[in-house]
DNA sequence: ATTAATCTTGACCGTTCGGTCAGGTTTATT
DNA sequence: AATAAACCTGACCGAACGGTCAAGATTAAT
């Protein structure tokens, strides 16, 4: 019984990751994001993060490759939080809704991850260098219907003018 | 006649600096501005900043004993601006206006440098590590005036309730 | 013209960085 | 029981870091 989960082809492995390594991965993952939104990217280093996570500095290089690899996994996890939670905009027809709902939907992720959310505003702030790529393709479109549907807003007399592309990045920031 | 520019006494010395020193400080001064509005603090070398300067290493030792020191000053100039922007919040009586006032300098004063305000928007982003006392000293002060004055506001009924105080973090998150 | 102060800089130092690797240990498969 | 795959890690590496220093060059004061 217990025995067939350990039981797998080699083509399930990459699938099917073995307890030890999704144990450490996590634990070095948790260790980098306290590290990482303690010090920033510069700052922290990898003897640090591997004295946080309990283990030999040696042994994160065997799971992520390099310093760069392991924050972008920190940062890729981030963002999923962030689309998830982006979502609730599109929740309400009406706009003073989405909005607030929006915002305290962010608000909530800041409050309940400060870690991830300071890693996060650093990462914007230095001009996402290690993520354009995701961000333009994801959030380009993302954005776009967003603000195509708070034009639309000001179109029909719904909201008052205002640059919605700036209103947008206001409460981005202001969410941090 | 300009020789008397140049003979002056010792006890004059720190109060006058010389020509050279004022000028390799200027310039020092901007290339760090540079260098850590790109790289951030932990970032940014003083290889990098020399290099940007013009200037062989070791001469930026001699005019700044370290790398923090350096940085130092560079948010001290920053912090002066920010500081003779924000009195416009209080010339103006009417709320409205005086937010209004507030945030369009603060705005400019992002557009203009915006080299500094991201620095400053780092520091503040990493919990102010190396200017806490300053902030603390002539912050609180500052903050509590405005953060009482708007209350005021709310009490009299001339703008709804927000928590002040997090409506000046909101203008201010907003501003960078 | 001499002296004193200030400025300049290549070479160097100890430390720490990200990263590597050989060789041992543990875990999974047959 | 034997073999293979995955995991672990102390010791090590070259590069880059912030910072120092001695010795020369320049500028100011007498």
């Amino acid at each position: 019984m217990k025995n067939d989960l350990y039981k797998y082809k080699k083509t399930a492995k990459s699938v099917r990751k073995n307890q030890i390594r999704i144990n450490n991965e996590r634990r070095i993952l948790a260790a980098a994001v306290k590290i990482f939104a303690g010090y920033g990217y510069q700052g922290a280093t990898m003897r640090k993060i591997a004295e946080e996570a309990g283990l030999p500095k040696a042994n994160l290089h065997y799971y992520f490759q390099t310093k760069e690899q392991l924050y972008r996994q920190v940062l890729d996890g981030i963002f999923k939080d962030w689309l998830a939670a982006a979502n609730t905009f599109d929740e309400c027809e009406e706009p003073v809704e989405a909005l607030r709902g929006y915002i305290e939907t962010k608000m909530d992720l800041s409050r309940k991850r400060p870690l991830e959310s300071r890693i996060w505003a650093e990462e914007i702030l230095r001009g996402a260098p290690l993520i354009q790529d995701q961000l333009e393709q994801t959030l380009a479109a993302w954005l776009d219907t967003r603000v195509k549907r708070i034009t639309d807003w000001i179109n029909t007399g719904t909201i008052q003018a205002l640059n919605p592309r700036i209103q947008m990045y206001m409460i981005w920031a202001v969410t941090q």
